[in-house]
DNA sequence: TGTACATCAGTGAACGCGCGTTCACTGATGTAC
DNA sequence: TGTACATCAGTGAACGCGCGTTCACTGATGTAC
């Protein structure tokens, strides 16, 4: 079979996209291959025309999940009234529904564990993609210099990821929501 | 071969303590049963006189990990000088020793991704542990009321557990060190 | 006191399953002539 | 214009490995008589 010119790029965009997903949602560990190429209504063989590796693809995975949650998060400070970007941010960050969406969520409260173990690999990847995830999001917190936002976004969105992850341990719903509510007045407080 | 009385007790309990370890540092998929037992110069089989699965082991071994956390931390507080109990606690948390440490470090900030994703199961033991936790460390922290001083307690570690996770994601060592040193002024400030 | 038997922590082979990766193959289209 | 051949994304069987779990067995000691 000869597909279209775009074809190939596509493709690999669309298993980019749902490793994307299925990486956050069932671990690094828990998402197979074959599983995740049956969903594109693809074989597991093909995989390897696009990746030399599981291990490449999860890098690959991680940088777009960072992409996709930062344009989101974006977007809301944008569209908050003007003072209010920096509340946008943490209320969008620490709602529910992000807590509930873990496969569309932030990739490092959906991984950070896993990507600390593995990472004597090719894993400043993740560092990097960390990195530029953060300056997106700098621009709407205090600070005198572009450093001194940068390092404060690092502080409240790594905080942000830990409280997140462990309101998703929790079993009771009550207990998870008020976690949230609490970590929203916490980290607005502290950072501003 | 029959064994002093106490033997099996002691046996059970060099498993939990051994997994505790490993579960922390090789996550728990990457932590192998045969393995562990090996460690203890026992065989796998005999594994299952002890536990009825993988499942239960890695609940046990993460309540095992809380407290042998929380005690080393309440000591750290308890020599801190008078009216620096607080920062003690915050300063040996985020420490570049608990960062190296992994395996003898906090579960949440090792496990905590795994444990959202099996939670659906009798994870409320983590749920548990997490709340004891909570409460054996609440009374170093500010606040009127001990319901108060237990949601700081959540915040405060919760939170920088998420920091020590993405410390330990950082390749760079410089980067790493500065983002936890970020981190101890950063909670000691919001904290109080 | 001596003997037969029960107990049960630990052994190690075996089972079964999931999964990453490989590989020979397919077949529609583009290209060379 | 027509024909032979190359290309290469995708297929699906197969390989190899790791690992959780099971099971028949061992053998020193405790217990019943």
């Amino acid at each position: 079979v000869r597909y279209p010119a775009e074809h190939k790029q596509q493709t690999r965009e669309r298993i980019v996209a749902a490793a994307a997903r299925r990486f956050r949602s069932r671990g690094r560990d828990g998402a197979a291959i074959a599983d995740l190429m049956r969903d594109l209504r693809l074989t597991h063989g093909g995989f390897y025309r696009h990746f030399d590796s599981k291990e490449d693809l999860f890098a690959e995975a991680i940088g777009r999940a960072f992409e996709q949650v930062a344009d989101r998060l974006v977007a809301a400070a944008e569209k908050a009234p003007p003072g209010d970007e920096l509340k946008a941010l943490i209320d969008t960050y620490l709602s529910a529904q992000h807590c509930a969406d873990v496969a569309n969520g932030c990739p490092v409260a959906a991984l950070v564990s896993e990507i600390a173990r593995h990472q004597d690999g090719p894993y400043s990847a993740f560092q990097q993609a960390a990195r530029r995830h953060i300056e997106k999001l700098a621009r709407f917190l205090p600070g005198a210099t572009p450093q001194e936002r940068k390092r404060k976004t690092a502080m409240l969105f790594s905080g942000m990821a830990g409280t997140l992850g462990m309101a998703r341990a929790m079993t009771d719903p009550r207990r998870r929501l008020r976690l949230l509510e609490d970590a929203r007045k916490f980290y607005l407080n502290a950072v501003r």
